[in-house]
DNA sequence: ACCTATTTGTCCGTATGTATG
DNA sequence: CCATACATACGGACAAATAGG
């Protein structure tokens, strides 16, 4: 794969891996439908430990851009599909905040205008 | 502090303790102000490891229903204020991913209100 | 200003479990 | 049944932020 991160950096080391992650999936050098190296072989050759690698896939994962599951691995998501998903559980977590705090649809759909 | 869990539960443990802590803050058994105990001393009573009490600390932080923070501890959060924290954020999410994908502001107050 | 104790955060290593192929 | 790959949990080490003396 051929990630750059810096261990002497105070970012934590998997957020620089999900980050370059992030950039090789914004440029497309990993394509949708395509499989991210095995998290074990990725830290051997960052020299760093499985976990760490696995919680940089965890990130990106809650995030909607891969999708990880044991024994397969780990897949590239279609991005334009993991933008309609996020938006989708955004909108979720809209609606269930708004409906605890008592307000109305229009209230609600007012804030996200207001908001823009 | 005293929870209920349950080792041979095929929910994981730290998702088991978010879940008995959530509980506890919702019934104000945790008062917002309160401290929560270290982690250290819940995870011995609990007879799990730190890491497991500290996962599931850090997912309640996640959810804004507390603060937590190295060398002070995790003090609950006014469940009000959590929720419009909550709300905004969750409001900052959609307009972000609405942008990405084009949407205006109306179409996607829209999907608001529909969600509702 | 210094030192120490407390408490969470990161990272490592290991073991075991679970889902997939 | 077996190999692969991620998931959880444990334990240990050290770092960083905070609080108190």
């Amino acid at each position: 794969m051929h990630l750059e991160i810096d261990p002497s950096s105070p970012e934590p080391l998997f957020n620089q891996i999900a980050a370059a992650l992030r950039t090789a999936l914004r440029t497309n050098e990993l394509s949708p439908g395509e499989h991210l190296p095995p998290a074990k072989l990725l830290a051997s050759e960052l020299k760093v430990n499985l976990h760490t690698v696995l919680r940089a896939y965890a990130i990106l994962r809650d995030e909607g851009l891969i999708e990880v599951r044991r024994g397969r691995g780990s897949v590239v998501v279609d991005q334009n599909r993991a933008s309609f998903r996020r938006l989708d559980e955004a909108i979720h977590q809209v609606v269930a905040e708004a409906r605890q705090l008592g307000l109305s649809p229009d209230q609600t759909a007012d804030r996200i205008r207001h908001a823009f």
